[in-house]
DNA sequence: AAGTTCGGCAACCGCAATGAA
DNA sequence: TTTCATTGCGGTTGCCGAACT
């Protein structure tokens, strides 16, 4: 017997994510926080897999994400967690408050992999490449060479400034990493969940509507309050999840 | 200007891990 | 302890815009 499927496929959506979506999930997840992503497209009113909504919300729609590239210190830290961890995305995403495992990996995969070859540095084992190896006696011409390779053997680390120290940079440490747990992403709570049954709201981001009622009367206030408090979204990112709120009222929240 | 190639990123897929019954 | 449901994670795919020819 086959593993089931996580949801039933039938009818269900696939592909980029509109709008309406993203303001039901957004709803969905401000009124009643994370918990079931099963039932979530059910109760949200979305012909999405659970999986789907929580990808989408994990990496695009949660309010503390950072948006845009990885700043250079980012870059540093990636580099030496993953010379740690390995391809552990989601651990590495853990000591970058804001970014996500997706983020990372495909920025891995996208920018620093090719910097780091450009450097003479083998991005899987984070050691210099080894030289190339003597061409054979009888060498036939070059084919084609791929040419990112053939820059490789030109520049070595000693030549570029790239990341100075990066593998020698012995003082770094990633307990010196502070590590934001949600609670200090998200809101100040005043008050704690008072108990966890299965499917009671176990997100800070609304332990209960009175947690948010006291940090404003209105829900655009909380939002504007929570995202002033941890400067998220900046401007210049382009369209976010946020942005959908302008239009949504705010009585289809319920608050 | 039109066609083609490339790069970046969002989203999907499937397996692993975890928890509940 | 076993089975099954659910969530988490990493690899991969495919779309779309930019750059190039």
């Amino acid at each position: 017997m086959g593993r089931q499927p996580c949801c039933d496929k039938v009818g269900l959506k696939k592909g980029p994510w509109t709008c309406d979506e993203d303001k039901k999930l957004i709803a969905f997840m401000l009124n009643n926080g994370q918990c079931c992503w099963r039932a979530v497209p059910k109760l949200a009113g979305l012909l999405r897999c659970g999986k789907s909504c929580r990808l989408r919300w994990t990496n695009y729609l949660r309010p503390d994400l950072k948006r845009g590239l990885l700043s250079q210190d980012e870059e540093k830290l990636v580099i030496d967690l993953h010379a740690q961890l390995g391809n552990r995305w989601s651990k590495i995403a853990s000591h970058l408050p804001g970014r996500t495992d997706n983020e990372i990996k495909n920025h891995w995969n996208t920018h620093i992999k090719k910097k780091l070859k450009k450097m003479g540095i083998d991005p899987l084992t984070h050691k210099p490449l080894s030289p190339p190896p003597p061409p054979p006696p009888e060498t036939e011409p070059e084919k084609g060479g791929d040419k990112e390779e053939e820059e490789d053997k030109i520049r070595s680390p000693i030549e570029s400034n790239e990341f100075d120290n990066i593998n020698n940079d012995n003082d770094f440490s990633i307990d010196e990493i502070p590590v934001m747990e949600p609670h200090e992403i998200l809101i100040h709570q005043q008050s704690t969940p008072s108990s966890s049954s299965s499917c009671s709201p176990c997100s800070p981001l609304s332990s209960s509507l009175e947690d948010l009622q006291c940090f404003s009367p209105t829900f655009r206030d909380y939002c504007t309050e929570m995202m002033n408090s941890y400067s998220i979204w900046e401007d210049g990112f382009g369209i976010n999840g946020w942005d959908l709120l302008d239009d949504l009222e705010i009585g289809e929240l319920n608050i």
